[in-house]
DNA sequence: AAAAACAAAAGTGTATACACTTTCTGCGGG
DNA sequence: CCCGCAGAAAGTGTATACACTTTTGTTTTT
């Protein structure tokens, strides 16, 4: 159903595994993904290893790749360092804050509202997540913003989607008060909503593991 | 004058390019370095997919591999992840600090001083960025760690190896006071001097672009 | 003599081939 | 009935082949 190169199936497999279409553990099997995109295998593992660095599939030597299954404790970590790497981007956000800066925030948040509305599921978590990434981008440190997508693409392999439903709507409203501390330049409170939020999307954090499907036709549709 | 696999040569390449052995620009042709690690192009397209990925490597469509050269404003960017990252991260140190870490942070530093003395070029420039991942291990951090790893690796390609005569001691000296801060758990302090420390090192950072030298079997002895 | 055009060489991008390892299946022994 | 073992099937790891692009060097044209 495909055409091109290497990053369009690093982009299909990165949907599918963060949207939990692909569930933690599915085994990847290389002539299997070659055969779907219709690409020889050498494309598939040029992804498979791409996605190894970002921490979204695990490759065992001579075992294959399998969806990344990360433990209670590297999840920590993770969210570890995006409150450490987050609050002082809030801080130095406050900083340098303009009205147009405000207004592309709330316009984003205006979108994950919809979202969530339409119970557009999917949506509804790139858009949560893409929140703290639109302020890096709107700071003008590409670094920043690049490092803190992979970081919430692990989060989102962690954070189970389906009981977000009203966890969403939470988020939701935790940035629209973090906005609202940041146009008033309130540096102390914007930090210390933007940690309290963080800890927030962290203590929603379900371990079940669930049954893996291993249809990746399926799951890719 | 190798034997093994695709990680092998990544860090081989690494080594070399952080080292300045490989200079900002250099082509690195596919097949020159099949031939010099003993392999086939296929592993040596691994790898250089990976360290595209870390950023040492530049790859150009249908033109090939270079190593990075890095613009003044992606450094900055670099340095000012590092130091929200950092400050945070020795705010969080202070808070479980023990007498052990205390103890293994100053050996490491022990060894700092033994490389610049002896005038080991490579190896301080090395043990001076470790001495960040070492903090971020001993917090028990994996994930810090690791990123932390690859930003300083960024951050090698550009500090010039060579005016760091100097500037390696004041390096020296600005993690004793950090360390001794740390000991004392006066938290204000060390995160002070930790965001000094990184604002001296970006200060030191020189743009001058050096004639690339192509000679890869050079380079990589 | 400088510029344009073409041919040869070198190099990258993708597919395929093949060796070797793991996984599965069925059969015989305990 | 279950365990283990042999052989087949499936799958990964590396090398090689080949098409196509860029680069280089030479020849032709103005």
């Amino acid at each position: 159903m495909e055409s091109s190169s290497t990053s369009l199936i690093v982009q299909a497999l990165t949907k599918a595994i963060v949207e939990h279409r692909l569930h933690p553990g599915s085994k990847l099997a290389e002539q299997k993904l070659a055969d779907h995109f219709g690409v020889s295998r050498t494309l598939v593992r040029q992804a498979l290893l791409q996605l190894s660095q970002h921490q979204l599939v695990t490759l065992e030597p001579a075992r294959g790749a399998f969806v990344s299954a990360p433990s209670v404790d590297e999840a920590r970590q993770v969210f570890a360092v995006r409150r450490m790497l987050e609050s002082e981007m809030t801080r130095a956000f406050v900083r340098q804050v303009t009205p147009a800066k405000i207004r592309a925030l709330k316009e984003h948040i205006a979108r994950e509202k919809r979202a969530i509305e339409q119970e557009d599921a999917p949506g509804r978590t790139e858009l949560l997540g893409d929140f703290h990434v639109r302020m890096a981008e709107l700071m003008g440190n590409e670094v920043l913003a690049q490092l803190l997508g992979q970081l919430i693409s692990r989060c989102a392999l962690i954070t189970l989607m389906y009981q977000t439903a009203r966890a969403a709507e939470h988020s939701n409203d935790e940035h629209v008060e973090i906005v609202r501390a940041l146009a008033a330049r309130d540096e102390e409170l914007a930090v210390r909503l933007m940690n309290e939020h963080l800890l927030h999307v962290e203590e929603n954090l379900t371990f079940d593991r669930k049954i893996p499907s291993n249809d990746i036709s399926m799951a890719l549709s």
